[in-house]
DNA sequence: GTCTATACACAGATAGAC
DNA sequence: GTCTATCTGTGTATAGAC
């Protein structure tokens, strides 16, 4: 598959999780109207991503989230009761989507091998769709209280749980060599995220999702494949 | 080598921003005698580096820093002339300590399969070492002026640079396959960054800073070495 | 449902005593 | 060389008009 067609496939999570925020928080959001709710929600996640991008979400004032969202202070308020509030729910709906995702994907191969190309692939390809949430949730992780950043720590571990079943499914069945599987996951998992926290330099070289897919498959194979 | 031993050549790195700093920085510090101005450094950027990992750099409040650092607010101005200043010269001049150090130990090796090696061993064990400053240094290095921050991806690419050029001359002497160096250098260089950035879960998983290189090592050798 | 105006706390920075 | 006290700007959050 490449990246073209998984664009396809995926439908625009951007407006999935304002629907999914608003199912959730509808008794705590003061405005009613579902239309208007969901409207205002895409403004203000997108206003976040931008801003928390360029400068940081602790750096990101509430006066400018207004006059990026096109929102009054007031108006903000009627839909979150905190800055910090914003944060949280953006990072954890955007987490629950996108682990749906990922195992659906996955669960569709029957094969080790096949699985295992999926799931790079897959990352990639979300991480690549969802570039600046991605982003961006790596940077302000650290941000949240304890308790989510607890949850957002076990969400990136069960991706890398999530390979590493693969390599061992893929070792029980003689197909891959018999390895560190949790080190492997790992360090698999760190070139993943490369992508995504290194966006930048790989644009100037002219190396695009395809590619590096193509590149990270080869060299994980490479590693793990029996001859 | 191993840790144990890399621990042993390589000088105090505290210390040596310190004074480093005291040097480059002595006419714009309005105290002048040097033990004080070191002593107090060393205040300064311990306390920075603490609180820096525990909230961040920018949810710092100077109040904090002269809590921790035992320095009231006066003194800290004495040193500095802003809370931006601090960050930018604790960032910078550890930047210029780690790719001297870097450079030594590489420009000892001449054979591109043993300087790979130690490459790898020597970002992995200074990143080890001084693992806090390296992790506050990823996280902050964003909220640098973008003079600052172009100094700090230029010294990014810098490390990235060097094992490139190692790959390619293996490969013009025979030893290593023809692939595209730019990449692989890409990826290990993520592979290392992983282990300050994820130093937590390593030491849940009970995996030290040598066994992680052995891995690496072979998973690159696995993938690069002709056979 | 959205706005403007404002309360109140706390940030960075400095002046001047010691 | 270091401290305390204080200035001033700006942050989050809310009250109440429209």
């Amino acid at each position: 598959m490449e990246y073209k067609n998984f664009l396809r496939i995926v439908p625009d999570s951007r407006i999935d999780i304002c629907r999914s925020v608003y199912e959730e928080y509808k008794d705590t959001i003061k405005i009613k109207k579902e239309k208007t709710v969901i409207n205002n929600l895409k403004k203000i996640f997108d206003a976040t991503l931008k801003i928390g991008i360029e400068k940081g979400f602790q750096a990101m004032t509430m006066r400018d989230l207004s006059t990026r969202s096109g929102l009054s202070m007031g108006a903000l308020y009627s839909y979150f009761s905190s800055k910090e509030e914003i944060l949280k729910v953006f990072l954890s709906e955007g987490r629950r989507i996108i682990g749906r995702i990922l195992v659906e994907l996955i669960e569709k191969e029957k094969e080790p091998a096949a699985k295992l190309i999926t799931a790079v692939k897959a990352h990639l390809f979300l991480t690549e769709k969802m570039h600046k949430w991605f982003y961006f949730s790596y940077m302000e992780a650290k941000n949240l209280s304890s308790d989510e950043r607890e949850n957002a720590i076990q969400s990136e571990l069960y991706t890398e749980k999530l390979i590493e079943d693969i390599l061992i499914e893929g070792h029980q069945k003689g197909i891959f060599r018999d390895i560190d599987h949790s080190l492997a996951a790992s360090v698999i998992k760190a070139m993943l995220q490369d992508w995504y926290l290194k966006r930048g330099k790989y644009s100037k070289r002219k190396v695009n999702v395809d590619q590096y897919a193509e590149f990270i498959i080869i060299f994980i194979n490479s590693f793990y494949l029996k001859i």
